[in-house]
DNA sequence: AAGCCTAGCGCC
DNA sequence: AGGGCGCTAGGCTT
C-alpha cells in the first residue's frame, strides 16, 4: 500500500491506493511569503539529514526547505517548549510537486502529525518578540543543513598517495598492525635513553609524569605546554614524538582507510549541533583537519579549490551587534587588528587580536587582560556589548544571539550552588566556588552572542553561495561548482578552471548579503579572502 | 567486553 | 581562573 502526499488548492491530500483520501489542511501563509513559496518551493520535512541523501543520489537537488527537527530545536530554546522527540520516520509534506510515496497508514499518521507540528511551530514563531529575524534564521539553518548533505555527497576532493607519502616521510613507511612506526619508535627510545630512569610508557600521560618525576623534572601534567618551558635534552624528542603520534592516531594511515574512497572524505557535518549553533562533525574529525594534512585535499584535474575564509569574523561580528561605530571603522580598511592599531587604541597588531579575543572569551590574564581597559575606552560599546552579556550569564539570565537563537538556562545545580551561597552564614568557601561558577557560565553567556551569532552569519554566507553556484539543467551538482568543506568561517568550493572567477564572484557577493540579512543596515563590513588553489594547504 | 571518564591535542 | 567542539589512547568500572 502506498500513500501519495500531493498539495491541492484546499489543502494537501494523503490518497491511498484505493483513492481514497485525507485531507489536510494547508499550512495558512503570509500572502507575500506564499507567492514566492509558489515560484520557489521549499519542501517541509522532519529531517534534512534523513531524507535528503537519497534523493541527492536519485539526482534530485533541493532548492530550499523546512526542517521540523532543527527548528524545534530552536524553538524549545525559547519558547520553553518541550523538544519533540517521536517524530516517526515519514516526511512531513512537499509545498509544491509531489516528492514522496509514504509506505502505508502509520506513515500517513506521521505525516498528519509533522504538518501539526509546521503550523504549531509557526504560530510560535509569530507569537514571538522578533519573528522577522526569528523566520531568517529558520530558513538559515534548514538551507545550512542541505549544504551538509550535499557537501557529504559531494565529498572533499583527496589525493591518499599524497597523504600516504606526507605520512612516510614523516613517520617512516607503513607499520603492520598494531606496530609503532619507525620514526616514533626511534623517538621513543631516544627519551628514554636522555630520561635515563629506565622504560617508559610514553603514551600513558600517568606512566609519564611519573618518569619524568623520576628523572627530577618538575611536572605536574604532560601538556607540550608545560614541557615546553622545561630545559631538558629529553624535550626535544618527546614533543617532537607528541606532534607525530598524534597525525599518525588521528590523521594516519587507518583514518584514511576508513575516511576517504575514490578520492573523497566525506565527512557528516551536524548542522545545529552545538549549543551556539554552529555546525559539529560527527566521525573523520571534519572540523578539526589539522593543517598537517591539508595538502592531501586536492583539486581534480582541470577543477580548482577556491578556499574563502571570513577575516576577523568574530570581532565584525561584535562590531555589528552593538552598533560600535568606532570598531566599524577599525575595520573598514580590510584587516580590523590594523585598524584597532591605527585608532591609537593599542601599540601593536598582536596586542589588538588578543586583547580582542580575550574580551569575548572572558581572558583575565596576561597580555590580553592588560590591554582590555585601552580597548574597553576605544570601543566602549563593543566592550560593554559582552561584558552585559558576561554579567546576565552571572545571574543566570539566558542571552540571544541577533536572529533570536537563545543560550540555555544554566543547570539547576547552578543555581542551587549560587541560592547556598547567598545564604546566611554561608562558608567562605562556598561562596568562592560559587562565584567561580558563576563567572565560568558568564564567559559561556558572553562568548555564546559572538559565536553564535556568527554562526548565524556563516549560515547566511554559505546559503548564499550555494544558491549562486547551482544553475539548473546543467547536470548534477558534483559537475557544477559546489560546496565541499564548511569551518565555522571558512568555505571551499570545488569548481572548473574555467569558472573560477564567478565562484569567487558569487563568495563575495554573498558575504556582503550576509551582512545585510543578519544586521540589516551596518556599517560593519565582512571582507573574506579567497584564494584558487589546487591544495587546501596552499591557501593562506 | 562494553561503557564511561580523563588527558591531551587538533580545529575555529 | 579563556569560549565552542571531536577524537584517540589509556585506564577505570560494570
Amino acid at each position: 500500500m502506498h500513500i501519495v502526499v500531493d498539495r491541492r488548492p484546499d489543502g494537501v491530500a494523503l490518497i491511498d491506493d484505493d483513492g481514497s483520501e485525507t485531507l489536510v489542511p494547508e499550512p495558512r501563509l503570509p500572502a507575500a511569503v506564499a507567492e514566492r513559496e509558489v515560484e520557489h518551493p521549499r519542501w517541509v520535512w522532519t529531517s534534512t539529514v534523513q531524507w535528503y541523501p537519497p534523493l541527492l543520489e536519485a539526482g534530485v537537488r533541493v532548492d530550499r526547505c523546512y526542517d521540523l527537527k532543527l527548528v524545534d530545536a530552536i524553538l524549545a530554546g525559547i519558547a520553553g517548549r518541550a523538544p519533540r522527540r517521536d517524530w516517526g520516520s515519514a516526511p512531513a509534506t512537499s509545498r509544491g510537486d509531489t516528492l514522496f510515496d509514504l509506505d502505508g497508514a502509520t506513515d500517513a499518521a506521521h505525516a498528519i502529525s509533522a504538518l501539526a507540528a509546521w503550523e504549531s511551530q509557526q504560530a510560535a514563531i509569530a507569537a514571538h518578540g522578533e519573528p522577522t529575524k526569528l523566520t531568517l534564521l529558520v530558513a538559515a539553518e534548514s538551507a545550512g543543513a542541505l549544504a551538509a548533505v550535499e557537501m557529504r555527497h559531494a565529498g572533499l576532493p583527496w589525493d591518499a598517495a599524497a597523504h600516504d607519502t606526507l605520512l612516510t616521510e614523516a613517520l617512516g613507511p607503513r607499520p603492520p598492525p598494531g606496530q609503532r612506526p619507525a620514526q616514533l619508535e626511534a623517538l621513543a627510545h631516544d627519551v628514554e635513553q636522555l630520561l635515563g630512569v629506565g622504560p617508559v610508557s610514553i603514551d600513558s600521560p600517568p606512566a609519564l609524569v611519573s618518569a619524568l618525576r623520576r628523572a627530577g623534572l618538575e611536572v605536574a601534567t604532560t601538556r607540550s605546554g608545560e614541557l615546553k618551558r622545561i630545559d631538558h635534552p629529553a624535550m626535544a624528542p618527546l614533543l617532537q614524538y607528541k606532534t607525530l603520534s598524534r597525525l599518525h592516531t588521528a590523521n594516519g594511515w587507518n583514518w584514511l582507510d576508513e575516511w576517504v574512497r575514490e578520492g573523497r572524505f566525506r565527512p557528516t557535518f551536524v548542522p545545529g549541533g552545538v549549543v551556539t549553533g554552529r555546525w559539529a562533525s560527527d566521525g573523520g574529525g571534519a572540523l578539526q583537519l589539522p593543517k598537517q594534512v591539508r595538502p592531501a585535499v586536492h583539486a581534480d584535474d582541470g577543477w580548482a579549490l577556491v578556499v574563502a575564509d571570513a577575516a576577523q569574523l568574530e570581532p565584525r561580528i561584535l562590531a555589528a551587534l552593538s552598533g560600535d561605530a568606532a570598531m566599524a571603522t577599525a575595520g573598514a580598511g580590510g584587516d580590523l587588528y590594523a585598524g584597532i592599531v591605527a585608532s591609537g587604541a593599542v601599540v601593536t597588531r598582536e596586542h589588538a587580536k588578543v586583547g580582542m579575543l580575550g574580551a569575548m572569551y572572558g581572558g583575565t590574564t596576561g597580555i590580553s587582560a592588560q590591554v582590555l581597559p585601552r580597548l574597553a575606552r576605544s570601543f566602549p560599546r563593543a566592550i560593554g556589548y559582552v561584558e552585559a552579556a558576561a554579567r546576565a550569564g552571572e545571574r543566570g539570565e539566558r542571552v540571544s544571539t541577533r536572529l533570536g537563537r537563545t543560550s540555555p538556562a544554566p543547570p539547576t545545580s547552578w543555581r542551587e550552588q549560587q541560592s547556598a551561597a547567598v545564604a546566611e552564614g554561608a562558608a567562605e568557601s562556598v561562596v568562592r566556588s560559587a562565584r567561580s561558577a558563576a563567572r565560568s557560565w558568564g564567559r559561556f553567556t558572553r562568548n555564546f552572542v559572538v559565536q553564535g551569532t556568527a554562526a548565524e552569519w556563516a549560515l547566511a554566507w554559505m546559503a548564499g553561495v550555494r544558491r549562486r553556484l547551482w544553475t539548473p539543467d546543467a547536470g548534477p551538482i558534483e559537475s557544477q561548482p559546489h560546496l565541499v568543506f564548511f569551518v565555522h568561517d571558512e568555505l571551499i568550493v570545488h569548481s572548473p578552471v574555467d569558472r573560477v572567477a564567478e565562484v569567487e564572484h558569487a563568495l563575495h557577493e554573498a558575504a556582503i548579503d550576509a551582512g545585510r540579512i543578519v544586521f540589516g543596515v551596518t556599517p560593519v563590513t565582512f571582507p573574506v579572502t579567497v584564494a584558487a588553489v589546487q591544495r587546501y594547504s596552499e591557501a593562506k
